[in-house]
DNA sequence: CCAATTGATTGAAACGTTTCATTTCAATTG
DNA sequence: CAATTGAAATGAAACGTTTCAATCAATTGG
């Protein structure tokens, strides 16, 4: 069927082991052989068998990727740099959806494991310790995306979360606004309660009332829903933050349908800074994340993981939010 | 290192035939036996390894999905609708994006080759000829994703561009435009070429003019620049339509930002209909696909390709776009 | 001119499965 | 009771690589 080594070497008459040395190690094969199989494996179309090598070897190049959702453009912004980064050093990248779901997320995990993935960047669902077990126990690398350690096993790439959610009622109390909603997901997803925490220290330093709105999923249509909500409160707070950028458009197109003013009624803002962000309805103010550079730098670390071998250290790594001013809290001059 | 069927056939006392069989084919061994080898199974902590499964069989439960750009949510859709429907029959998913590049696609297809997927699903940068070839030559299933066949040798998942370019000029005409800019991507690129005959042929249709603006890349950041030259025109078209929703919500905020008024100055269309349209600053007209959809039928296809084999028939399956119309077309009333 | 060294090449084992021909054992039949 | 059948289990070959000890040829040093 496929052509193999063997065909190779024979072609090239040459043994299996040289053909496989000019592939791997081309410095321990004289000029003039290496000509002569480097001809054949091209003459007849010859590409490696990745399971049988990786089978011996017991190493693929091949890493996975687990996201909560690859709908949402930061997550694809951090794909492609993930990818990017993988493709430099010549690996590929399984992409791996959960919806938040533990079961799928083992499901995937599975999957990665029998494909013998040498690493895994994956922004865990929940409490991490079993599913991540399972990957540690194979001696399968493992570094968190967008989240923060829990133990030092991992290296980790994350964002200030806490200090993002503080930055946005700081910015909006500094508005004027004294009753704001903060619109989140479930605290089981870190980022969220990360965010929360710094939206808590910040209320209570500028002594403003925060009403907390609860979605179980940090989507649009989700978004729209937790405007309705809004709009039924005996006291309407005069601004929104939003756990993402998705909630709070979302939130917006409600809010544009019921003939809500952004800012004048409500101010909003959101999280991550999609590329949506500045083209919405009201341009969206929101806290920026490098997402693209997050994943650029979680694939770099965990690749340098898997080739060092021992010498690797983990590392922490923690970039800094940014908050972004747009239409949707300023009013206009 | 990693428990092999070995140790569970050794745990279990039985061989590793039996081991085999009991994963693949339950039914052929005894109850007792099975229920033993189970334990042993999950006692160990078990996962088969998928090289060497594969190697043997020569199959993989794998597919290769390629697509010009995971940051246009249109393909986000196409990918989760691949993955979904991939997943429910246990095969794993690699996400490969090309940017449109030839080489980054051959690169591509070169690592899926290695790996064995069973299938690819593709939406070719270019002349497909050479590159599929390869895929072909060793027998991996290939369905083209919103691309149309060429020839008869795969299936293939499209949708009707041509109609969707025409129906998007034929409304904008009775609209009254007599002047449309179509700003669109390189020909070379057969969706778009498809939708510019389209436009074409509605153009004759409806006696209105069409002024041309090509752009390298279909992205954002492209059709703020395409705003700048459409401003620069001296007989500036009163609509404008771009090949998708990216551009056009780029020309959006570059327009808003030069204080054109959309609809009344500048009327604006887009193509795919993706999630942020209708939350866009004027809330984005555009030609919506069936995304989604389009993902998961194209993996049904492939997998009945796959596992059927011979008695397969090749099927090209199209669907109907559908124009939404939204604020950026129609004058408020 | 022989022994030792070096460099290039070889051939076989090993990786962890699936597959399949063979063996085992108990139950059924004539 | 011997012969036949069938189900269950076995064990070895095969998949296409990598790896490594062994071989071979050519070169060097004594």
């Amino acid at each position: 069927m496929s052509v193999s080594l063997k065909d190779v070497a024979k072609a090239a008459e040459v043994s299996v082991g040289t053909v496989s040395n000019t592939l791997n190690k081309p410095e321990m094969v004289a000029p003039a052989t290496l000509i002569r199989v480097q001809k054949a494996i091209k003459e007849l179309g010859f590409v490696p068998n990745g399971f049988a090598r990786h089978l011996r070897s017991g190493y693929s190049r091949t890493l996975g990727l687990v996201v909560p959702d690859v709908s949402n453009p930061f997550f694809t912004d951090v794909a492609r740099g993930v990818e990017d980064a993988a493709s430099k050093r010549d690996y590929a990248v399984f992409l791996c959806n959960t919806d938040e779901s533990p079961e799928k997320e083992g499901r995937y995990i599975n999957v990665l494991i029998e494909q013998h993935v040498r690493g895994v960047l994956i922004t865990p669902t929940d409490h991490k310790a079993e599913t991540l077990q399972a990957l540690e126990n194979r001696k399968i690398s493992v570094a968190l995306l967008d989240r923060e350690i829990e133990n030092e096993n991992h290296c980790s790439v994350s964002v200030d979360d806490s200090h993002g959610g503080q930055m946005a009622i700081e910015y909006l109390a500094s508005l004027g606004h004294k009753n704001i909603a903060w619109v989140s997901g479930p605290e089981s997803i870190p980022q969220v309660a990360d965010r929360a925490l710094g939206v808590r220290k910040a209320a209570k330093l500028a002594n403003v009332n925060i009403e907390t709105l609860r979605v179980s999923l940090m989507n649009a249509s989700k978004g729209e829903e937790a405007a309705r909500e809004l709009l039924a409160l005996k006291q309407r707070p005069t601004a929104v933050f939003c756990a993402n950028d998705l909630l709070a458009l979302g939130m917006m197109r409600e809010l544009v349908n019921q003939d809500i003013r952004i800012p004048e009624d409500v101010a909003l803002m959101g999280y991550d800074d999609i590329q949506f962000a500045p083209s919405a309805a009201i341009p969206l103010s929101s806290i920026s994340q490098p997402a693209y550079q997050i994943g650029v730098t979680a694939a770099d670390l965990i690749l340098d993981e898997c080739e060092s071998g021992e010498i690797h250290k983990h590392q922490q790594i923690k970039f800094q939010p940014r908050l972004v001013e747009r239409a949707s809290t300023k009013k206009k001059v």
